[in-house]
DNA sequence: AGAAAAAATGAATGAGGGTCATTTATCAGG
DNA sequence: CCTGATAAATGACCCTCATTCATTTTTTCT
C-alpha cells in the first residue's frame, strides 16, 4: 500500500478538528473499497461469479483474504456493489449521450448502440443479476432497484418526448416500448455473440426503429398513389371489356 | 429402488440376445439418468445452481453422491443435461401448439403466451445457460445450440408465411423480429416479475403485435380491395379470351 | 452356483467461502 | 516524542460441498 505519502496528508490533517481528521480516515477506506469493487468487476466480468474466487480479488488489489469481509458482508454483497456500480456508469453515460443530441432518432439509436457495447464490454456482469437472488423481497427498496429505474427512465423521457412530437408510434404503451427496446436489444447482442457476427448491430437497430417510429409518410402515401393509379386501371380495363 | 420386479423381467431377456440384454440394461440406466436429470431440474430452479448441491440432488432421487458422477462428468454437464431437457420440451410443446392454429396472428399470440409461461415457471432453469460458459468455443456444435436453433425455427416458420401472406411487415429480417419478439419477451417478463404484477402479460404481447403486423389501416384495405378487383379482372378476360 | 462385468456406494480429499483472535497502523492528548 | 485507545488488517482455521476412488453390491452369463 501507498500509506507512505498519506501519512503527510494525515498530519496536516491532524492540526483540524475531529471531523476532517475523521473524513480523511474514511477518504482512505474509500479508496480501498473502491479498489476492491473494481478488481472484483475486472475478475468476475473475465471469469464470472462461480469462477471467481475472493483470495483472487484479494491478490488482485493488495490486500488480505479476511480485508475484504470488513468491506462486504460476503461475496454476494460484493456482486451487487459491482453491479451498482456497473449500473451508476451506465445510466450516467447514458444520459450525457443523449443531452448531446437533439432528435429523438438519434438519440434512440445512441441509446442502442451505447447499450449495446456496454453490455457487450461487460456481458458478465449482468449476469450477476440472477445470481444474487432477484427473489429478494427486499429488492425494491434496494439501490439496485433504484439505479435500475433510473437508467430505465433515460429511454423513457426520450420516448416520451418522441410520442409527444409524433415520432413514436403514439399506441404503445412507454414500459412495452422499454421492454422491447432493451431486450431486443439483449437478446439479439447475445444471439450475435453465439454466432460471432458483432457487424450487423445496425440491423438490430434498423429493426427496432422501424417498429417503433411512425413510418415516413412518404412511403406511406405512395401506396396510396399507387393504389390509385391501380384504381383507374382497374377502371379503364373494365370498360375496354365491358 | 423398485429394481425387484425389475430382476424378474431381466431373467426373462437373459433367454434372449446379447442385443436386447443390452438394451434393457440401457432402459434401466436410462430411466435412472433421467430420474437425476428431473430432480436436478426441480432443485436447480427452486434455488438455483450455486445453492443447489450434488448430495441434494443424489438425495432427491434415492442415489449416492457417486452415482451422479456415473452419469454426468460434473455439476455443469448435469445442469447442461438439464437445459437441454428443458428446450426440448420447449420446442416441442411450442411446435403442437402452433400446429393446431391456423392463422399467424393466432400463432404468434400463442408462441409468445407459451414462452412467458413457460420461461415463468422455470425462471432459474435459463439462469443456467450464462453459468455453464457461454464462452464455450465448442457451443455451435453443441446439442444446446442445436436445440435452442430448432426452438427458434418454431418462429421463423410462423414468421415467414406471415410475410408471405402479408400479415408481417415485409422490411423486418426474420432474425431480428424474432429477437425482438423473444428478448421482448424475456425482459419483459423479468421486469413484470420484479414489479410483481403478471397480470399485464397481454399489453407486452398486444405491444409486439402492434409493432410487427401490418396496420389493419385504410391504405391497406385498399390496397386489398384493389388487388381483389384486379384478380376478378383477370378472370373475367382469361376466360373471354380463353 | 459362481466367476466376471457393471453399477453403486460413501468415506476421503481439497478448494474455496466465511470467522475471529491476534497484530499492526493511526490518532489525540500530554 | 511517547502512550493508551481505537480503527484497520491479517491469515490461520473451520465448514460446506464438488469430486474421486477403493470397496461393496447387483446383474449377467455359463
Amino acid at each position: 500500500m501507498n500509506e507512505g505519502h498519506l501519512s503527510g496528508e494525515g498530519r496536516i490533517v491532524s492540526q483540524a478538528n475531529a471531523t476532517s481528521l475523521n473524513k480523511t480516515r474514511r477518504q482512505r477506506v474509500e479508496l480501498k473499497e473502491e479498489a476492491i469493487v473494481e478488481t472484483a468487476r475486472r475478475l468476475f466480468n473475465e471469469k464470472g461469479f462461480g469462477k471467481t474466487t475472493i483470495s483472487g480479488i484479494a491478490k488482485g488489489c493488495g490486500v488480505a483474504d479476511g480485508t475484504v469481509y470488513l468491506y462486504f458482508k460476503n461475496k454476494e454483497a460484493l456482486a451487487q456493489a459491482v453491479l451498482e456500480a456497473f449500473y451508476r456508469d451506465l445510466k450516467e453515460t447514458a444520459q450525457d449521450g443523449v443531452d448531446a443530441l437533439d432528435s429523438t432518432e438519434e438519440q434512440l439509436r445512441f441509446l442502442a448502440e451505447h447499450h449495446l457495447t456496454k453490455v457487450n464490454q461487460e456481458r458478465r456482469i449482468l449476469e450477476l443479476l440472477p445470481i444474487i437472488g432477484v427473489s429478494l423481497d427486499n429488492y425494491k427498496d434496494s439501490k439496485l432497484f433504484t439505479l435500475n429505474k433510473s437508467y430505465a427512465r433515460v429511454f423513457d423521457r426520450v420516448a416520451k418526448s418522441g410520442v409527444k412530437s409524433g415520432v413514436i408510434k403514439r399506441d404503445l404503451a412507454p414500459w412495452v416500448l422499454r421492454d422491447v427496446f432493451y431486450g431486443g436489444l439483449d437478446y439479439a447482442s447475445r444471439t450475435m455473440m453465439m454466432h460471432e457476427r458483432t457487424d450487423n448491430f445496425s440491423a438490430v437497430v434498423d429493426g427496432l426503429m422501424a417498429m417503433m417510429l411512425v413510418p415516413k409518410s412518404a412511403a406511406n402515401s405512395a401506396l396510396e398513389d399507387v393504389a390509385e393509379r391501380f384504381d383507374k386501371i382497374a377502371e379503364r380495363i373494365e370498360k375496354s371489356i365491358g
